[in-house]
Formats: C-alpha cells, structure tokens, sequence
DNA sequence: TATATAGTGTTTTTT
DNA sequence: ACACTATATA
C-alpha cells in the first residue's frame, strides 16, 4: 500500500470515520461490541501517519491481553508497513515492565528485577504470615493478598494503608503488606499490580524521565477502557498529560474486572477528567445476527446507570437463541458435545467455529469428559497457565538463579530438585543464616560451610553451587536461552527421572519441556533484547488466552471472562442457573453492582456469538461433593419469550419459561432417593460418573486433540511446523492413541513428534 | 530426610 | 471433590 493511500478509510462508516479523523485532543469512542473497534484503532494508527505525519514511535497503543496486542500488531503492521515496529503496542503490564527495565535503579531495584506470579506472592506471604506470627486461620494468605492487590491498585502504600486502618485485624494486614513489599524488594522481585505501581511511582519521582515518555508518546490509544484500574487511569493520565492525544475505547457495558479493581467511573466520568473531550458512540454492529443482538440488548436493558446506547445490525435476523434446561450438568454437557457433533457434521461448520462459556473453571470439567467420549477436539483456556505448571516453573527457577541468584524463592524453589538430600531443615538453616547476615539465600549458599548446623549437606549444597557456577559461566560465554535450558535438563537429569516414570502424566510434563524448549527458541529468534531476563520477564506476563493459536480446529472452552474480545459462529453459555451464573457471591444483599456486573458478563457472552447462540442449565449440580438444586438463571428470563427458542422441549423448561419463575420448592420437591433421576423419562442416572481416564488429574486438561482419521501428507511429503518450519516427513507409525510422525526439518535436524500436537501442514 | 496418611478448608472471575 | 497441611513413620 502506497504510504500516502487512504482508501481504508471507505470501508468505514461515518461514525468510525469520524472517530478516526479526530486526533487531536482526547477522544472517548464508546464503542459497543462487536461495533469494529479494533479496526477504528488500527485506522486511526494509519491516518495519524499517512495524514498527519505522525512518527510511529510517537504512538502507543495499549491492550488488554497479549493476545489483543498481536492481533492489533497484525494489523497494524500490515495496514501500516514499514516503519510499524516501532510503535508501541502492547498491555498496561508489557509497557511498564519495558520502562521499569530500563529505570527501575532509580527505586532501588535492580534493572534485573523478576516478576512474581500468583503463585510466588502466595509463597512470601505464607513467609511473611510465620515471620509476624500471625495465626493462619485467621489470617490467610490469600485474603491478604487481595487486601493488598486491592490497595495497589488504588496506589496505596503500605504507610497510606496503615493511615486507614481502623480495625486491629486491618493493622496486622498492614504490617503484612509492608513485611511483604520488604521481602518482594530483596528478592528484586515485582508481583503483577507492583508494575504499575512503581512505573507510577517512577513518573512522579523522576520528571524527566515522565518527561521522556510524554514526548515519545504524543499519541495514546486506550482498549478496553473500562477495565482499567485507578493506578492505570494515573499512568495514562501522567503520560497523557503534555499532549492530551488520548484515544480510549471502551464499553461500560461491558465492564467485568471490578474485582480486580477496574474502576467504572473511568469510563464514565472521561469527560471530566478530560475536559474537552470528543465523544463518539459506536453503535452498530458487525458482528451478530439481529436475534443475538436483540437479546443482549435486552439483558443489559435491565442494568442501571448506563451510557444509553443501542446495538443494532443489518445483519440477517437469524435463528433465535436456544435454551433448555437439564437434570444434571452430566447431561448437560452429553447435549452440548451431541449438538456440536451434529453440527459439524450435518452443517458443514467446523470444531473451532464453536466455543463453550462458562462462569467458573470448575465447571470445564465435565464438558471435557463428554468431549473426550464423543471424540470432539477441543482445547481449554485457563485454569493452571502454561508457565504456572510445575516442571516449566522448576525449568524457569534454575534460569532465574542462573540469571541472578537474588530470588530466594527460586533457589529454594530448585535446591532440592532433583533430589540432592538437601531437606527442610537444612534450608531453614540457610534462610535463618542468610536473614542474619541481610545476604540473599544463594549467598548465604556459597558459604555454607560456616553456617552452624550443617554438616554433611554442605558438600551436596556444593554441588549445587558449582552447578550453578557453571551455567552462568555458559550464559555469559553467549549461549543462548534456549541453549541454557537444554543444559539445564540435561544436567539436572530432570527429563531423564521423567522418562524413567513412564506415565501419562510424566510423558505430558516432558512435551511441556519440549514446548519450553519451543518457545525459548522462537523467542530467540523474534525478540529483540534476546538476553535471558529478557525472556523471563517477557514468559511471566504471558496469559493463556494468548496462546490460543488460529487454525488448530478444536473446541474453545473457556470462562466468560476469558472470552471477552474473542468471537465464535456458535456460542454455548452453560450453566446459565441462579448461584452459578449469577454467581451466589453477587446475589445475595442489597448492593446490585455485583448482580449488574454479573449481568455484563453476560451480555458480553451473549455477544461472542456471530451465528447461534445456546444457553444451558441443569437443574442439579454437584458444588463441594453436595449435590445442588438450581432453578435457571434469571438472566435467561430476562430475554423475552417469543425471542426464545426451546430446543427439544420438556416439562421442565415449558414450565420455566410460561411462569415468571419456577418455584424453588417443586426442584428441592425430589426427594433424596429420587436424586439420581432428575426430571422424568429414561435419562441416563445422574451420579454415575463417565469412565474417568486416570492421568493423575493433571496435565489432561490442558491440551488434547483426538487423534485425526487420516493425516493429510504421507511419508515423504513436505511439510510444514509452526516452530520449527519446513522439512521432509521420515516416518509415520501409527501408535494407537496417536500418530508418531519423524521430520527432517531442514533448519532444526530430524524431529519426532505426535501428530496430534505438531500439527504438520503439508506445503 | 522423605514419604504416606489423615485431617482440614475451600472457590468467581485474571493481567 | 480436591488441594493443601500437619503428623506419623520408615
């Protein structure tokens, strides 16, 4: 495209149009889902530097997910051409991590820092909640750490907590927070809200480095506006601040991280914060067909205090969304694989044109197992990440150490992995020695020798400082990241132990290994900083959403939340019960923000759907191992009969939908020995559970593609990978539950690998 | 020191 | 139902 071409502009509507030729000033798009959004900002990106000469690198685009972020890129990049990599777009948390990298010494930290995940946090505060000897009942890790997760994201230090504190419980919360801030500091460690927090507190104590910034970033652009959190809004509003070129969109419609501090007056009170601003509504849709959208107008009809906007499509009308509700969410979800199989193959659609929304991870479980019955592809987002898995933690441990031995969590983390006979009390020792001294625990390690107690693991501690010595020797002769943690398995034997344990679960970690190995090297080759803390900063802020390839033809199953900014032809919205969804947290009581937030969540899943949309329910469920009795969600209700459509109809949902309600009563009517027959007729009994396959109830979760009928290359065909590129198919065996595929790759040597998770195209 | 077992508590959503 | 913790035992 020509560098002065503005014809993208006609495929625009007059709105967008508008939103994108606005640019100077700050500029509010309310942009309602599916309404084009993404393109306005990819446009809007082009128009800045075709029409207004604007310099890539003076333009920053901030995303949600990654996931978002490299779509956008995409596009941008393809819209934009030459000149496009030296915009920044990315997330709140890539952004800050990229500035805190380069000045966080200015706070004391050093520019090495780590980031800690969830996991991590949990771990310092268990340490901090025995260092304060708190009672651990009554203290918990977790509340805690959401106390403070919601101070930081309010910019709240520990001082200006305590300020606050009223009750005697709310001071001990305090100390914790400031005893753990301590301890992340000596670590050199940041937890997640922290990146925000210091790149603010950056800004306001060194101005000329906000300075810095606020030249370099003339133009700003804002997704998902109204998820943002307070310390979000101030690290927009500093860098904002010279220019005021901010571009944000959002829909408070669509608002549904309050629990994570989002702050909804952000989007709703733009105007004043920004006085001056322009605001552009964004109200037709591209994307769902006249009954999706009726629908979710409908449910959203019923919140209060809303920016007033309506969807509306030239789209077909489309067939009306399905509901039907089951006894159990056994045969719920048998419905829900049956439907997807009869669709794929009497309608011609394909598995990944189909995705499965729910409230709560817990609830992936049993749809899982009826995919895995009725062989349907599918994978599952969320739930344990990609880099939360324990071998992939163990592997980025020993790098960090390598990297800089200042996190103690990570040394202990690995000091006894493989088992060298250093136990608890040896490493109590360590720490005890080290927290005397004020020397990290690795330290502490090299002089073992003095500390008391010790005795026979000093010289096992030894082997493992020298271990150590060595891989960081291999680091700064340049090896690779991908080189060292091919050392790293290779000298800890850790893949070795796994193949000698010969199980599902162990072969399912070591392909976790090889998908490590994977990533390390494709970020070998992508990245621009290659350096190994490049890579481990770059690993923690990666989510699972964002893994999600294109063109692997599987089944999404995934939480609502997760969901927001994708879309499917066909969606299934499960569990649409009282108590699940909404969830019981937001029902009970007088405050209706929660139920309103609840209500978002449900309209953003209703707008997932390009085609079809199906809602389930099931009258029973089992929660905690007690069964529960649930009358549908009223949020079903609250789309107007005649825009229903029940599919196979019963008793149950002709009564449901005819009555305003179903009275609680006539569901908790059977009695216990009439529990395992929901319902009437000859439904399957309830409490009989599908043949479990046993694989230690760990990595089968994560990612399983049913073995293909065929493949679609022989031996001796080309094919290509999405990692390791073109090569020569070798072998094909058929191992039963799988193919076993040998690739000469011409760049990465000769390769063996299941066919299910190479994926080969032939080329 | 490492492992097996019983007992305990817990769940909403996630960058 | 499950994961995590504390305790007993090899």
């Amino acid at each position: 495209m020509q560098n002065s071409d503005l014809s993208f502009l006609e495929q625009l509507n007059q709105e967008q149009r508008a939103a994108v030729e606005h640019t100077e000033g700050p500029l509010l798009i309310l942009a309602g889902a599916g309404s084009g959004k993404t393109k306005v900002l990819t446009c809007r990106i082009a128009y800045l530097i075709r029409e207004k000469q604007v310099k890539p690198w003076n333009i920053m685009a901030i995303t949600f997910t990654n996931k978002a972020a490299g779509e956008m890129r995409e596009r941008v990049d393809a819209l934009v051409g030459m000149g496009a990599e030296s915009i920044w777009v990315s997330t709140f948390h890539s952004s800050c991590c990229r500035i805190l990298r380069r000045f966080i010494d200015r706070l004391g930290y050093d520019n090495s820092f780590t980031i800690y995940d969830t996991d991590d946090s949990r771990q310092v505060m268990k340490e901090v909640i025995r260092e304060l000897e708190l009672d651990p009942k009554v203290y918990k890790e977790r509340a805690i750490l959401a106390r403070i997760s919601a101070a930081k994201n309010e910019l709240q230090d520990p001082e200006a907590f305590e300020a606050e504190c009223t009750s005697w419980y709310d001071r001990k919360i305090a100390e914790a927070y400031l005893a753990y801030q301590k301890r992340l500091a000596r670590n050199n460690a940041l937890d997640f809200d922290d990146l925000l927090v210091k790149t603010v507190e950056l800004f306001e104590q060194e101005p000329e480095i906000m300075e810095h910034y606020q030249e370099r970033f003339r133009y700003i652009m804002i997704d998902e506006y109204q998820d943002t959190n307070t310390a979000q809004f101030r690290f927009v509003d500093l860098l904002a601040a010279k220019y005021r070129n901010l571009c944000v969109v959002g829909d408070d419609d669509q608002s549904i991280y309050k629990f994570r501090g989002a702050n909804i007056r952000n989007i709703l009170n733009f105007e004043q914060s920004f006085p001056g601003a322009k605001v552009i509504k964004l109200e037709q849709n591209y994307r769902s067909t006249q009954s999706i959208l009726n629908a979710a107008n409908e449910v959203i009809a019923h919140n209060a205090g809303r920016k007033e906007k309506r969807l509306w499509t030239q789209n077909a009308e489309g067939p009306k969304i399905g509901f039907r509700q089951f006894g159990s969410g056994y045969e719920e979800a048998e419905y829900v694989a049956g439907e997807i199989r009869q669709r794929v193959r009497n309608g011609g659609a394909s598995w990944k044109d189909f995705a499965v929304l729910y409230r709560t991870n817990a609830m992936s479980r049993t749809f899982e197992e009826k995919f895995i019955t009725a062989n349907i592809p599918y994978k599952i987002v969320g739930g344990v990440n990609f880099y939360a898995r324990r071998e992939v933690k163990d592997m980025l441990a020993y790098l960090k150490t390598i990297d800089n031995g200042l996190d103690d969590l990570a040394v202990i983390r690995i000091i006894n992995i493989p088992k060298r006979g250093i136990g608890q009390t040896t490493i109590g020792r360590i720490g005890q020695y080290a927290g005397e001294h004020e020397i990290s625990f690795y330290e502490a390690l090299k002089c073992s020798d003095r500390i008391p107690g010790i005795g026979r693991a000093a010289a096992k501690i030894h082997g493992f400082t020298n271990l150590i010595t060595r891989l960081r020797g291999a680091a700064g002769d340049g090896f690779s990241v991908r080189e060292l943690l091919e050392m790293v398995i290779k000298e800890t034997g850790y893949a070795e132990e796994l193949k000698a344990e010969d199980t599902d679960e162990s072969r399912a970690r070591i392909e976790n290994l090889d998908e490590l190995i994977a990533k390390a090297e494709d970020f070998g080759k992508t990245a621009e900083d290659t350096s190994l803390s490049a890579f481990l900063q770059q690993v923690s802020l990666v989510a699972d959403i964002d893994s999600v390839e294109e063109g692997s033809d599987c089944v999404l199953l995934m939480t609502l939340h997760s969901a927001k900014g994708l879309e499917f032809d066909n969606v299934f919205m499960v569990g649409m019960e009282e108590k699940t969804f909404p969830s019981y947290m937001a029902i009970n009581g007088e405050d209706t923000s929660e139920l309103e937030e609840e209500r978002r969540l449900c309209y953003v899943g209703i707008t997932r759907a390009r085609k079809e949309l199906t809602m389930t329910a099931a009258q029973m469920r089992m929660l905690r191992g007690e069964p529960e009795f649930l009358k549908a969600s009223r949020f079903v209700r609250e789309i107007p009969r005649e825009m229903v459509r029940l599919e196979r109809e019963t008793s149950d949902t002709r009564n449901f939908l005819k009555s305003p309600q179903v009275p609680l009563d006539r569901l908790m009517g059977m009695g216990k020995a009439d529990q395992g027959r929901a319902g009437s007729g000859e439904r399957a009994p309830l409490f009989e559970r599908p043949k479990q396959q046993k694989t230690g109830g760990f990595q089968m979760r994560e990612f399983r593609v049913v073995k293909a009928d065929h493949l679609d290359y022989a031996e001796g065909d080309q094919v290509r990978h999405v990692k390791f590129g073109v090569g020569t198919v070798q072998e094909i065996k058929d191992g039963g539950k799988d193919y076993e595929v040998t690739v000469d790759f011409e760049n990465y040597g000769i390769k063996r690998m299941f066919a299910s998770f190479a994926k080969l195209k032939k080329v």
